[in-house]
RNA sequence: GGGCUCGUAGUCUAGUGGUUAUGAUACCGCCCUUACAAGGCGGUGGUCACCGGUUCGAAUCCGGUCGGGCCCA
């Protein structure tokens, strides 16, 4: 009767379903441990990232349920803002506008659902032990309601504030963005030399990638200790095709090497641009107007994108001789994220949230969490310390959690929604209050909506909330999250705590790796999921997937290697098999386990399983998933498996004893106990099936089991184990089934150890007759 | 360019100062043995990236070089 792998753990997980084992408020337990799970994005299916990182979580909920902790493990969905937005005009074609926010919405709303329940069904098939069946979705009234005190607390405590200033803008998503959402691409581009013409000296010329900006150059810049450009100080060039003239200032920014060594400062071409703007008070020339395309003040580049102007503008200076050269290099630019448009730097009026006058603050609050591994804290560090802008939390998009904010068109105030009334969409005709300062009527609603990490950076807020936990639950046990994203989650969660809470909001930081392709590079979304997790469960079972994920330190990249899904499967196999033995040789009777037997076998089991469940426990406190892994697997694979039940075996055939049954049920028993939290499935099919009394609905009720009272020897048993491994040796290379008889055999070694475990010995290998020798340097075989 | 990190048998990987370096996988040989051939037993395979230093002793600590990754300029 083989194991079909994939029925079992259908019925398993049909089984924990009926029997309502994670629901939160079913929980019992002493104290809490709550876990701070992500609310993953709904912009797509399940990929091997999450195969890979959720079950660490998942053994660490189940690892401390049996360790007799209430475990708030939650679970969520992110399903606004533009992630989903930008997956949801992908798979249906419609595109996000002003004139059809209802549509939209209602498309969104559609898409999550039904991708929600897709995600749903492939966590329950990894076997995660979340509160599925209460779980809350961002978009709902309950989280909105959240998301808009805690902004609400920002604004009044001063750390929100609305003001014009410079912010990334992405021309595609037609939104600004901020820091977080930025990512580096390599691009290859124009580098051209363009030639202002001198108003009194001779003419300069300036290095750029983005001559279409030319109309917004305001300066130009050198650095003060380049020898060529000494004396130009606050000279005037005019712009090429136009009648302005620029002067050149000194900033220890701008790179010599860099072309020519002279930049045109331009609002805004880039981060540069901006700080030399700020610092030296200078002209704004807007050129891009906010759809992204040139407006009125760009001239002849009007309502062009900005690749298409960049080639106007250099056939034009070309025309005209401004341009001596050019030529093809790779840079970085700064891109979006989610569509990997090059960004623009755009002035507009947005939300901020304070976090460049708390980099100490942070700094401090990053070093009260428990980082695991500790030098993780260390890339949280750098990016606090390498922040250069306030966070903008506005997005001029649509499905979303809109600010509670009327701004009176008759005074300029800003009117905030009462408490009692969030949630509240203030585009809503009717919601709309009278100007709290002057009384007026003629309020406007603010029409964005938040950014997504803005609420998913109060996970554990909404959990509290959802799950109607008291204050005291603040702050989490631990956050589980991947180091790719230290900067953006981890990052505003501490900022929130920071701001909302004044206090951490975990305890601890649990950070892990990414999986990457077999080049060993970051798998991502856009590159295709390539491998499905579903399609791996189907081959090798989810327990193996399990196996997989704890196959290396929890911090570091994996491959997706089958080497270690086929090991988990033979393991889901294996373990199998040894309950089928054990029912077998245990035949009808019930089983009573125990822990008493005069066996020397017997005891050599319960000090192994001691020293076992030792170091179990012990990888497990630490997170260490592998160094668990490892441990069982030697002791089950190796210890209890190849010897100790091939010993068993002989030992029933020839009318062992009782006892001896009951030691090997109560090892075994232990070793899916300690394997439960890691392969959950295998090890409950399994304990459903064992004859043994007193056992509990499922396995993943059983405490985690203590053997520390075992206080067992060995009885030098390793002599004997030797002695196994030479005969097995011998019988090998006799070329000789292990069941063939062997008329005469002479072992040396430690000779009271062998004589005690002569008998035994004979009946494992069918031996007639055993002579024992005495020899003090090990165990050796001979025949005759 | 900066920060962090990794480099260990064909492949993946554990190991952060102390015998002969962990385990898996692949490979080879033997064995259908009444739990398991999706198995068992036995075996081959490593100058621990390179160079230098500290130490009685280094895969491990320090410095440098080369190469990969992540994050950020």
């Amino acid at each position: 009767m083989d194991l079909d792998i994939s029925q079992m753990e259908k019925n398993i997980a049909d089984l924990w379903l009926k029997l309502d084992l994670y629901s939160f408020r079913k929980q019992s337990g002493d104290s809490l441990f709550s876990i701070d799970t992500p609310p993953p994005t709904v912009s797509g299916s399940m990929h091997m990232g999450h195969a890979f990182s959720y079950p660490h979580q998942d053994f660490v909920a189940r690892y401390k349920r049996m360790r007799g902790f209430r475990v708030l493990y939650p679970w969520g969905f992110d399903d606004n803002g533009l992630p989903t937005e930008r997956y949801v005009e992908k798979v249906t074609g419609i595109r996000g506008g002003k004139d059809n926010v209802g549509e939209f919405i209602e498309k969104c709303q559609e898409v999550s659902s039904r991708i929600e329940a897709d995600l749903m069904a492939g966590w329950r098939a990894l076997g995660l032990s979340a509160d599925f069946y209460d779980s809350y979705r961002t978009i709902d009234s309950e989280v909105m309601s959240i998301s808009q005190n805690r902004f609400l607390d920002l604004y009044e405590s001063g750390m929100a504030y609305r003001k014009e200033a410079p912010s990334y803008r992405c021309p595609t998503c037609r939104t600004a963005i901020s820091q977080i959402e930025l990512k580096n691409k390599e691009k290859e581009t124009d580098f051209v030399d363009i030639r202002f013409p001198g108003e009194e000296s001779k003419d300069i010329v300036i290095s750029t990638t983005r001559p279409e900006l030319l109309f917004a150059c305001v300066a130009i810049a050198v650095n003060p200790s380049d020898e060529r450009y000494a004396g130009l100080s606050g000279k005037s060039f005019r712009v090429p095709l136009t009648d302005r003239f620029v002067k050149v200032i000194q900033e220890d920014i701008v790179e010599k090497e860099k072309g020519t060594g002279a930049e045109m400062v331009c609002t805004f071409g880039d981060q540069n641009d901006l700080e030399i703007w700020r610092k030296n008070g200078l002209q704004l020339r807007v050129i891009l107007g906010e759809d992204g395309l040139f407006n009125e003040s760009a001239g002849f580049l009007k309502g062009m994108t900005v690749n298409a102007g960049r080639r106007r503008m250099i056939e034009e200076l070309r025309n005209s001789g401004f341009i001596l050269g050019t030529k093809k290099i790779t840079h970085t630019v700064n891109v979006h994220e989610r569509c990997d448009t090059p960004v623009e730097i755009m002035i507009s009026r947005q939300w901020f949230v304070k976090c460049l006058d708390l980099k100490d603050d942070l700094i401090k609050r990053g070093r009260e969490i428990t980082w695991k591994p500790d030098f993780m804290r260390i890339r949280y560090e750098n990016w606090v310390n390498g922040l250069k802008w306030d966070w903008c939390i506005s997005r001029q998009r649509f499905y979303g959690i809109p600010f509670p904010v009327w701004y009176c068109k008759d005074c300029g105030s800003i009117i905030t929604a009462e408490r009692q009334r969030l949630p509240i969409d203030p585009r809503l005709p009717g919601n709309a209050p009278a100007c709290s300062e002057c009384g007026g009527k003629n309020v406007v609603p603010d029409t964005d909506v938040m950014d997504t990490w803005a609420t998913s950076s109060l996970s554990p807020d909404i959990a509290m909330k959802h799950y109607g936990l008291p204050d005291e639950a603040y702050p989490f046990s631990c956050r589980f999250q991947g180091h790719d994203i230290i900067s953006t989650w981890a990052f505003t969660t501490i900022l929130r705590a920071h701001l909302n809470h004044s206090r951490i909001p975990w305890r601890e930081i649990a950070v892990s790796g990414n999986v990457t392709d077999p080049e060993g590079k970051k798998l991502s979304k856009s590159k295709g999921n390539g491998i499905s997790p579903g399609e791996i469960i189907a081959k090798y079972g989810a327990d193996a997937v399990r196996y997989w994920s704890a196959s290396v330190s929890p911090w570091e990249d994996i491959g997706i290697s089958d080497q270690e899904l086929v090991r988990g499967r033979r393991l889901t196999v294996k373990i199998y098999n040894v309950s089928r033995l054990l029912q077998m040789l245990s035949g009808d009777v019930p089983v009573k386990p125990g822990y008493s037997s005069s066996q020397p076998f017997d005891q050599w089991i319960l000090s192994a399983l001691r020293n076992t469940w030792s170091e179990v426990t012990s990888a497990m406190d630490e997170y260490n998933f592998y160094r668990a892994r490892l441990a069982l697997d030697t002791f089950f694979w190796g210890g209890f498996c190849d010897n100790y039940l091939e010993i068993l075996k002989g030992e029933v055939r020839y009318g062992g004893s009782r006892e001896s049954l009951n030691v090997a049920y109560s090892v075994f028993l232990g070793i899916i106990k300690m394997y439960a939290p890691l392969i959950p499935f295998i090890t409950e099919e399994v304990y459903q099936s064992l004859p043994i009394e007193d056992k509990k609905a499922s396995i993943h009720l059983e405490p985690w089991p203590d053997f520390s009272g075992l206080d067992t020897e060995d009885h030098g048993f390793n002599v004997t184990l030797e002695a196994i491994s030479k005969i097995r040796s011998f019988k090998s290379s006799m070329k000789l089934p292990l069941s063939a008889e062997i008329p005469e055999l002479t072992v040396s070694g430690d000779a009271a150890v062998l004589r005690r475990d002569s008998e035994m010995l004979s009946r494992l290998f069918r031996i007639r007759k055993i002579i024992v020798e005495e020899a003090t340097d090990g165990v050796a075989v001979r025949s005759g």
